[in-house]
DNA sequence: TTCGTTGATGGAACCGGTTGCAGAGGACCC
DNA sequence: GGGTCCTCTGCAACCGGTTCCATCAACGAA
């Protein structure tokens, strides 16, 4: 296994040379660079990330802090980071903080050079100091001062609770999600504001743990407000009420149209009905960009990113 | 940041006798070490991994290799893992190979101790040779001469058919798994065997990608054999089953039982259902044990654990 | 011709641990 | 009392990079 020494030996040149040459300090010779360069690839040469981390006091590791792995919307997000992060030669770590955010943060802030924290819920205080110590970016939550990424999925939740009154539904239902989800009220709010406009009658169900169970069990609540179009605060809920519904015979989306993402709209072959689509993916490689600008000083912590959620269907 | 040479000048010792204090090497005096620990506790001391990891040669990371994050079934063998590596004092990092695993395994092997490797499908060769740089265990899937743990899914589906059978269900349907998938291998040999044992007639459909897309569109083919049972090799599979029976005004389970799993038959309240019970986190858990004891040397490669699956309801 | 600059290079310290080896000191035996 | 062995400890080398600083050659200017 060859080291830097070889490479520079069989380049003619010292280790502090060929360390310059391939990384591109700009302080060595062309014509010496290229022959470094070559040297190395003909040994196959891989620095070896443990020296360079000691020697530089960076980690190059990330860690992705997420409340669960059972929840279908955190895993694009971790996929679209890891993503990213082999790209940009960092390692992603997940680690999963099912209720101790804070130990988590604790035992890991010494180990990583940096946090993508994906917490849905909590308190704003204790969130924000979580990620105090080494530089974070909030994943799909704001929070004053922290660099973060959202997808806005307020806004397509008003633009299809909207539409859904243009189709004639008079009487909606929103099912929330999780007590003390960030994204939860900004639904909430929009969905408000989205049906009074309309005109249309909102009865606002939950709060309901993001699980498909949940939308099992909030069923009967939601056939007997009479209402004709119901709008989930998750997928996996949205999945939950159309099982239920299967199993009791009522008609989707004829007697009640139930609105969810678009690949369940598709396979289903649910007409009228429109979804959001919220790419997962993009939010993971965003925050990870944010996040590695903000380590190579290109960005202030504090930025805050939008990202748009198209309606279908 | 207290480093060891702080701790073991607090403690009145060298750094060499409070690297070993620290370690549990058994060659300091128990007095020494208890002093040492204080000083460490007192100083809120953490090692450096870099350093550590430069020192032993050993990175203290484990690679997850899983082919998508998208399935429901891998994240909970993940989340077990996870929680076993941070007791062993080890990250994992999770690399995603839809395709290229080779690649994923190359750029790895240097950085890592060792591979957890999720590979339901593809070519025996193929996955064994890709674990040969570093200690694997493969996950879910047996290959001569690897150390491997399964949930011995076979058995449970044989007794599930068997079970249905005796109930007298004597049209059954197994929709298969994806093509190429070790485990499909395994169930549909045993659910064939358990079928002809009890005299029921099987029709065997697929292969499908284990979503629910593809149970939303086996379906129509499921109630083309005049089944009254379907057994399908994936929880989301039967997911889709379940919700396009709906939509169709299918009664389940009266004309038709589906068998998925635990938390699905009781949050739906189906009766006459048997339902297998994988316990992923158990086998993300084992295999990290097995990584772990190989790395230290106390297992030989080549140990194959099987875990027990009971079938339910 | 000589001096000051600039650009390329090498020497060596350093990052923070681990560990081989040697040595100090005490216990035990002859 | 002297020698041997054992236990515990410290010194120093080492892991493999990065980077500060000094050096040196070449070149332009005075």
């Amino acid at each position: 296994m060859p080291d830097l020494s070889d490479v520079a030996a069989v380049a003619g040149v010292s280790k502090a040379t060929a360390s310059r040459a391939l990384n591109g300090s700009g302080l060595v010779a062309a014509e010496t660079a290229v022959r470094v360069v070559a040297a190395a690839a003909r040994l196959g040469y891989v620095p070896n990330r443990a020296a360079r981390e000691l020697a530089r006091g960076r980690s190059g590791i990330i860690a992705i802090v997420v409340p669960t792995l059972d929840n279908a919307f955190f895993t694009p997000i971790i996929a679209g980071a890891q993503a990213r992060a082999e790209e940009a030669g960092l390692q992603l770590t997940v680690a999963v903080h099912a209720l101790d955010a804070a130990g988590a943060f604790d035992r890991l802030a010494r180990q990583v050079d940096g946090f993508l924290v994906v917490a849905p819920r909590g308190n704003d205080t204790l969130v924000a100091s979580s990620g105090s110590a080494k530089p974070a970016v909030l994943v799909d939550r704001e929070i004053d001062g922290m660099t973060s990424v959202v997808a806005d999925t307020a806004s397509a939740f008003g633009t299809l609770t909207t539409r859904l009154a243009a189709e004639g539904h008079s009487r909606i239902v929103y099912v929330g999600g999780p007590p003390g989800s960030w994204q939860d009220r900004q639904r909430t709010a929009a969905v408000r504001d989205a049906a009074r406009q309309a005109g249309s009658e909102l009865t606002v169900l939950g709060p309901c743990p993001a699980t498909f169970t949940a939308g099992v069990e909030v069923t009967p609540a939601v056939l007997e407000t009479g209402a004709t179009a119901v709008v989930p605060y998750a997928t996996s809920i949205g999945l939950g009420l159309l099982l239920a519904l299967g199993t009791r015979g009522v008609d989707v989306p004829r007697d009640l149209v139930v609105s969810t993402e678009p690949t369940v709209i598709e396979a289903l072959g649910l007409e009228h009905t429109p979804a959001i689509d919220v790419d997962g993916e993009e939010l993971g490689r965003t925050a990870m960009d944010l996040l590695t600008r903000q380590l190579d000083g290109q960005d202030e912590p504090g930025r805050q990113v939008r990202l748009a959620v198209p309606v279908r269907g």
